[in-house]
DNA sequence: CGACTTATTGTAAAAATTACTATATTTAGT
DNA sequence: ACTAAATATAGTAATTTTTACAATAAGTCG
């Protein structure tokens, strides 16, 4: 601190940023939506897409109004995750920033870069590059609270397909919790989600096609209420 | 927002505090470490000890810092809990506010009311007053991430007294799930914890005094890496 | 058609949970 | 010192859940 007195008008000297990040899931693996900086400092650099917040702004408009902005997308429901704040992490002063998550369904959404972004893409969460500010921290404390999540909450079905095999669940659990597990018994583990089997097939595979599903969240949710039932994976 | 173009410096008005969300267990009930504020705005009201962060302080500092000036505590390990930033959440301005939380033995340490607040006390849940800003919200948010913890963390030892008997522990968690269990299968379920028995017993009871136990953190923390034991109530 | 691959279902042993029961140990009163 | 009351602690058997593995079904491809 400084030999001087602080003000109370001293206190008002700094800002706040939302980082967003977001998940999705293809190809069998989970995938984070960066985006390249068009701006110093770190011009050129990949980021999480974030930005300043306005001074009389919510913190959750701000997230859906950033991610809007860089990247195109909309109707994100976000969530927060936490919080970073050193002194040096922004070159340009003090700058604390919120991050918030979501999960999506990477087809369901167009991405598309503005405003200061150059460009705007998903990045394999096994081939992020440096990144800007303390992004990469900010990326790998937000994977974590993603997976701890996904033990106990059925947040899965964001990522997948609407209509998905019993499968492309499991290989999405086996990816992020690096483990192989029994198919049969993992069925079984999933019964209380109560999926749906549609009257459809997995097309274009050269093997016995799987029957697809989907998950029914508010069946779902009315079956918690009524059995106390706590999802565990 | 306005209608003029915000310029990079009008961003750097805002202020961010940290509010210490203390817990402590005694007489069979959680309680919260509270202040009165003897400063507007809120002058007289109670509230979760916090303060404004110093524009070139990290916010463990702070947190550490401020605790100890307005309760006298010192050495208490937080962590984050929750980001607070609704823009009318402080009368004199765009204050964010992040709140720490913490768990400690009500004994082992004094309070002292110092600095501006006015008085510093422990507080049962069930007896929180009416409190300053957004602190009840603050309050019971962050007691909602310490009951979920409780489930997978064994942080309980952290309230507890060092030397507890095994009635107090189950107390305790059934005051925070606000159940009953059964004596016998409750210590079937925490025989992986490895608890120490010593030779020592109850006193100033009026019937058959319990064996105290004490809990070897080190000795379980090696025993999860050996076992790949995941600790769930 | 027949070989091959994967999806799906089933089963039995092992482990964990649950609901009780039984026994032991101390205090307090007579 | 004995007894009743209260609580600590340990044990047991039925039930449920988990695990490991086997068996069958249903498609594709040549």
């Amino acid at each position: 601190m400084s030999l001087y007195k602080i003000e109370f008008n001293d206190f008002f000297t700094s800002a706040f940023s939302v980082d967003c990040v977001i998940f999705g899931y293809s190809e069998g693996e989970i995938k984070a939506l960066l985006i390249q900086r068009g701006m110093e400092p770190f011009k050129h650099f990949w980021a999480i897409p974030g930005d300043l917040v306005y001074p009389n702004e919510d913190l959750p408009d701000a997230a859906s109004r950033i991610l809007h902005e860089l990247t195109g997308l909309s109707n994100v429901e976000m969530h927060q995750s936490h919080t970073f704040g050193s002194p040096g992490r922004h070159p340009q002063g003090r700058v604390i920033t919120i991050a918030y998550f979501a999960l999506i369904r990477i087809t369901d959404f167009e991405i598309k870069a503005s405003s200061w972004a150059e460009k705007a893409q998903w990045v394999s969460l096994n081939e992020i590059p440096a990144l800007a500010f303390d992004h990469s921290t900010i990326l790998s404390s937000t994977y974590e609270l993603l997976k701890q999540k996904l033990t106990y909450e059925p947040i899965c079905f964001e990522l997948l397909p609407e209509r998905f095999t019993l499968n492309e669940l499991q290989q999405l659990y086996e990816y992020a919790f690096n483990t192989i597990m029994d198919k049969a018994n993992f069925r079984k583990k999933i019964k209380p989600l109560h999926l749906t089997p549609l009257n459809e097939l997995q097309i274009n595979v050269k093997h016995r096609p799987a029957k697809l599903f989907k998950f029914d969240q508010p069946a779902y949710l009315t079956a918690v209420q009524e059995d106390n039932y706590q999802f565990k994976m």
